[in-house]
DNA sequence: TAGATTGTTAATCGATTAACAATC
DNA sequence: TAGATTGTTAATCGATTAACAATC
């Protein structure tokens, strides 16, 4: 598969993913790039031109079949590769994503939570047990995750990207206020950054 | 001041923002855009032109002062004018942003939390009482808060905006795993989307 | 003044949109 | 077959980068 598709292409796959799931369980089974250009305020031309960088689910005269088209954008964003992860920081911020998010529909299995607070651990979140984070290494070296969900302060975070990446994750989904950023190619970090996000709407604010 | 700025360029600006934050409070007083280039992982040329779409801030071979600049961007990110903001959703996420976020320094003023189910009514976030939601309409009417924060549930965050709208705000952060719209010319919305940051990173993890 | 670095224009690059031939 | 709609190429638009004159 090209491993060169630009960014913007890649950040709205999850758009249509999402859209088609809405389809599916409405039970439409076919629709035309216009309709969905329509449903997503988009183009008809750069939903064809999207999906032909993946290599075109249509067909000519007909349109897309909606259950097809929606198990391929999965497969390109990898929901059919669950990667085992683990989630450290159980404060509000950590159980609000493991009770908002269903990360088995997303590709991810959440494997273990880790917290510093004692009176935190011991603890059963979504049926997964809060261990120690002392017992974080241990863990790691047994169960090998690939993924790290960061719900912790800006500092622990910066101080547990090198030992985890060490450990072999090599994706970050950072909550955290730091923009963490590495030079190892092989790791992903997707910093959600919620400061820039509101800032943004204040600007908007101002101009109106 | 300019109202048709482009979106990658404001999307920038919190980035830079942050950035001065951290050298005026390192006390480093001048930088050049070929600097910041490199602590931002950006380049000179984007740098200055990005400023000068607001006017140009900088000294012909002197280059940037820091705390100076740090106040320009602040101010057209919208940070000294506080709008009056109300938060729904006191769970995990409305808990976790409140604890998180400082609205007063990204120029929000949170008056009020609301919150439907009863046993998380009456407490106290900090310093800010949590209100049932049903005395929601009459606290607008009285205070008048031009920027709702949404940190509750897909369908509850759809049925929130309209009635919202016509109370005066004009603002959404929205939480909700609904991607929210609105034709109303007047309001601003700011979808976060956990998911789809997630799915982002799904996919590139499996491009490894 | 000489050196440095901006502000700004021009050139390039990349992404989006339009057009249409292919084909179901 | 005729109509519809894709896949794909070409044209346009916008954003980034390069260049350099202005000037501190």
């Amino acid at each position: 598969m090209k491993n060169n598709i630009s960014s913007p292409v890649i950040r709205r796959l999850p758009r249509y993913y999402r859209c088609l799931l809405a389809l599916n369980k409405a039970g439409i089974k076919r629709i035309s790039s216009g309709e969905l250009a329509k449903k997503l305020d988009s183009t008809a031309s750069q939903i064809r031109q999207d999906f032909n960088y993946f290599g075109g689910f249509g067909q000519q005269g007909y349109g897309y079949n909606v259950p097809q088209l929606q198990a391929e954008i999965g497969r390109i964003l990898g929901l059919e590769t669950p990667k085992k992860t683990i989630l450290i920081g159980a404060g509000y911020l950590g159980r609000a994503i493991v009770n908002q998010i269903d990360f088995e529909k997303k590709g991810f299995t959440l494997i273990g939570i880790f917290e510093k607070i004692e009176a935190l651990t011991g603890q059963v979140v979504k049926g997964i047990p809060v261990r120690n984070i002392n017992d974080m290494d241990e863990f790691c070296k047994e169960n090998f995750p690939k993924v790290a969900v960061l719900c912790v302060s800006k500092n622990e975070a910066e101080q547990l990207l090198e030992p985890l990446i060490r450990l072999g994750v090599t994706g970050f989904w950072n909550f955290s206020q730091a923009e963490l950023t590495t030079k190892n190619q092989n790791v992903f970090i997707e910093n959600v950054l919620f400061s820039d996000s509101l800032l943004n709407l204040s600007y908007h604010l101002n101009q109106k």
